[in-house]
DNA sequence: ATAGGGTTAG
């Protein structure tokens, strides 16, 4: 150490002899030695530092353009830090080197410090470029406002804009361009100010013309075609305009347009080629984009990796999982070594192979990447959250380097479909804590986990926050709120929600016909179909379901078997198992077990768990013993674990009386080791949960409970109420039956919730079972008694009870 | 020292 800094004195002792000529030419050396690195280059850094490190040994203090050079290579090579620390100690920095560190730090995301550094720039040392890398810097941090106000401060402070400054706040503008933007005003301005024949304004001009086109509101053709006239008039263009223009016309759905002015190019980069490829991509001409890719082969132009990542997209979302497999062949053929394949289409890949369902394939090309990025990351994550796989998702999730936005959000929706809705709303307030800012996609998350947890309170609250945060024009949460006030029994405010959304989709649609499906509104659910074929959205596999549910829980046998037909008729899309499922569902509900059986002899397919429960129930319903006794053999077949089959079973016994055979179910049960789901009720009551499980002596306000449905009890029976103990399901004595129906966890449940909220308040209870029927006759005289509505959602649909009648017109 | 185009994660 004390050697060190001997031999540095010595140094500095040496250079303070040179004389002022002897300095010079040591400057110059040094200056000759920094313009050889070239920027962005990674062996640039080390040289630099090497030479800087040479400078400080030798005791040279560089100043002036040697500095600047060395703050730049800096900042180019992502070593903000020293750069700065540089930078620091300057005690006048120049103009130049305050400009570098504006503009590194713009790059850096970090407009803070940018205009930190520009603010503390007295007026007398600022020039237009140091406004305009800091407009840049604006714009490249997406705020195109403050951009615009700075350009204003720029003109006042007298100083004259030039191509830079023009082109920059151009793009600024395209930022928050929308059909209120005037361009032609903008057009007049450019030409005002005498930049309007230089090739990159005009460029930018267009770009903003283009994005104001894709506005939703706006003349897309008349603009765009104003667009491409300034790009036929241009004297020189570029290839950014050729692009500029391909890409201004794919943006607005208009391929054929792009493909004309791509075809009229002489020498067509790669970057046009990407730009149609994606094009197609995007607007779902899938076929277009692979024969594009060919073409580009044949015409030897080498496929970069945005070609690549391009088309592997293309063919992820088509489900071409063979197209896709040629692909990746052809990119290992192209690319010798799997090593040389670069990150983002590793990243392509991983998507492309578990949309196509080869989860264990996109983990294996996760594992085998040299390098990994977040979107690597992000991608494996909703790889095992999309397949179900929420163990591996949350260890992925733990493990992984860094986490940003997309992956909390798809972490919360994961968690919330696949019923972990109390895990996805932690997740979604520590996201919070963690600082980030959710976005729409978490917030529908948030949302869905309140759904699955009928968390209506809380659902309110979030949909409150959602407002606050400016996302209430947003698709993916418009469409949650549906469902989760749905879910959560206030079916008019799914309706509300529907109806204030500036755009809807299939997905809405769906949601919206279920809601009114599940809550016994048949003939509306069906109208709101009607209304979608009308305005021309195409429905889905998912939005059959929805409509063969309807039916069923209507009982309208007739429409729902010409849905069904119309399926592949009118729409091609081929009814699946769960179709069948839902029709015979349709059918054994109504009583028509006959036919349902034929309709499981002339399936195009072997009958699966899904159809043998539907006509299982609906024997149970009807008492069908045969086919109800061979339904349930075969589901012992195929899932002897499954507790649903014994109860149905032995419920069908029940009814009829023969306790024997229910006895023997029981055991079945028993030596099979399956163990019944155990039903339990729960209501929200001042944004806390109640959980009632039968004949509850947990909760600590159960006494109040059972004391409060004697007294109940007493009103109803003078109203006609017979407790129906046909719905015990266990041989015991009468008295013993009236008291087993008694403590029903959804009677608890309901009572709790009369007792605790507000007077006249609407209860909402939810059931995981099945309800009983005993307690839907009761929740009849309930609702009369106390003259207060009372809603109950089983697993499958929900009753409002009102004024001594059930929405479901006793047809469950 | 400052500008503008094509890609991948829901």
């Amino acid at each position: 150490m004390k050697n060190a800094a001997a031999a540095a004195s010595t140094s500095i002792n040496l250079i303070k002899s040179l004389r002022e000529s002897d300095i010079r030419s040591v400057a110059n050396c040094y200056a000759a030695q920094l313009q050889l690195c070239c920027p962005h280059s990674s062996t640039s850094y080390s040289l630099a530092r090497c030479v800087h490190a040479h400078m400080i040994t030798s005791g040279f203090r560089p100043r002036g353009h040697i500095l600047n050079r060395l703050i730049d290579i800096y900042c180019k090579s992502s070593y903000l830090v020293y750069a700065h620390h540089l930078f620091d100690k300057i005690p006048e920095p120049d103009i130049v080197a305050r400009t570098t560190m504006i503009a590194a730090y713009s790059a850096a995301g970090n407009p803070e410090l940018a205009r930190e550094i520009f603010r503390r720039t007295p007026l007398s040392v600022r020039d237009t470029v140091c406004y305009n890398a800091m407009i840049t810097g604006y714009s490249h941090n997406n705020d195109g406002h403050a951009a615009i106000e700075l350009f204003r401060d720029m003109k006042r402070d007298d100083f004259e804009p030039d191509n830079y400054t023009f082109t920059s706040i151009l793009a600024a503008l395209a930022l928050i361009a929308d059909q209120e933007t005037h361009c032609q005003q903008l057009h007049c301005a450019v030409a005002k100010s005498g930049t309007g024949l230089v090739t990159s304004v005009v460029n930018a001009l267009i770009s903003v013309y283009v994005k104001c086109a894709s506005s939703p509101l706006a003349s897309s053709s008349l603009l765009m075609a104003a667009a491409k006239k300034l790009f036929d008039e241009m004297r020189v263009r570029d290839e950014l305009s050729w692009t500029t223009i391909i890409t201004g016309y794919v943006r607005n759905g208009d391929l054929d347009a792009a493909r004309q002015v791509f075809d009229g190019m002489n020498e067509k980069l790669v970057v046009a080629w990407n730009a149609m490829i994606s094009g197609y991509v995007h607007n779902c001409f899938v076929p277009e984009a692979l024969e594009m890719f060919r073409k580009m082969h044949l015409s030897g132009i080498k496929h970069d990796e945005f070609t690549y990542t391009s088309v592997l997209s293309a063919c992820a979302n088509a489900g071409l999982f063979l197209h896709g497999k040629q692909v990746h062949a052809y990119i290992l053929r192209m690319e010798k070594l799997s090593q040389d394949v670069s990150l983002s289409v590793n990243n392509a890949l991983i998507t492309l192979y578990w949309k196509c369902g080869k989860v264990d394939e996109a983990r294996l090309i996760f594992s085998s990447m040299p390098t990994r990025d977040l979107v690597s990351w992000n991608a494996i994550l909703s790889a095992y959250v999309n397949a179900g796989r929420i163990n591996e998702a949350r260890s992925f999730f733990t493990e992984m380097p860094e986490r940003n936005v997309l992956t909390w959000t798809v972490m919360i929706s994961g968690l919330a479909q696949n019923g972990f809705g109390e895990e996805g709303l932690k997740l979604f307030s520590q996201m919070k804590l963690e600082g980030l800012k959710p976005c729409d996609y978490a917030f529908a998350g948030a949302i869905t986990s309140c759904a699955a947890l009928a968390a209506l309170e809380h659902g309110r609250q979030l949909h409150a926050q959602l407002v606050r945060f400016g996302f209430d024009s947003s698709l993916s949460a418009g469409n949650a709120l549906i469902t989760m006030y749905a879910r959560c029994g206030v079916v008019e405010a799914a309706h509300c929600v529907f109806l204030t959304m500036p755009y809807v989709d299939s997905v809405s649609w769906n949601a919206m016909i279920a809601a009114l499906g599940q809550h016994g509104h048949g003939a509306q659910a069906l109208e709101h179909f009607e209304q979608m074929l009308k305005e021309n959205i195409l429905p889905d596999r998912i939005t059959f379901l929805t409509v063969l549910s309807t039916c069923s829980h209507a009982g309208l046998v007739k429409q729902g078997r010409n849905y069904f037909n119309s399926m592949h008729k009118l729409y091609g899309i081929s009814p699946g198992e769960d179709h069948y499922a839902r029709l015979i569902d349709l059918l054994c509900r109504a009583g028509k077990i006959s036919e349902a059986k034929d309709v499981v002899q002339t399936m195009p397919f072997e009958p699966g768990a899904p159809i043998w429960e539907a006509l299982l129930s609906g024997c149970r319903i009807h008492g069908n013993m045969d086919v109800g006794i061979e339904a349930a053999e075969r589901l012992f077949e195929l899932m002897p674990q499954h507790d649903g089959t014994y109860i149905l079973l032995s419920n069908m016994y029940a009814n009829v009386g023969r306790w024997d055979s229910v006895a023997k179910v029981r055991k079945l049960m028993r030596d099979r080791g399956v163990k019944k789901e155990p039903g339990c009720s729960w209501v929200e009551v001042e944004s806390s949960v109640h959980v009632f499980l039968v004949d509850d002596t947990v909760h600590p306000e159960v006494q109040a409970v059972y004391n409060y449905l004697e007294e109940l009890g007493l009103k109803m029976r003078k109203l006609g109420y017979v407790p129906d103990t046909k719905y015990v399901l266990h041989d015991m004595e009468s008295e013993q039956k009236e008291y087993a129906l008694s403590t029903h966890s959804e009677k608890l449940a309901v009572a709790f919730g009369l007792l605790k909220l507000p007077l006249g308040a609407t209860v909402r209870v939810f059931k995981n079972l099945r309800i009983c029927g005993d307690c839907h006759n009761a929740f009849k005289f309930m609702s009369k008694v106390v003259a207060r509505e009372i809603i109950v959602r089983d697993g499958k649909r929900f009753h409002h009870f009102r004024n001594g009648d059930c929405s479901c017109g006793n047809y469950w």
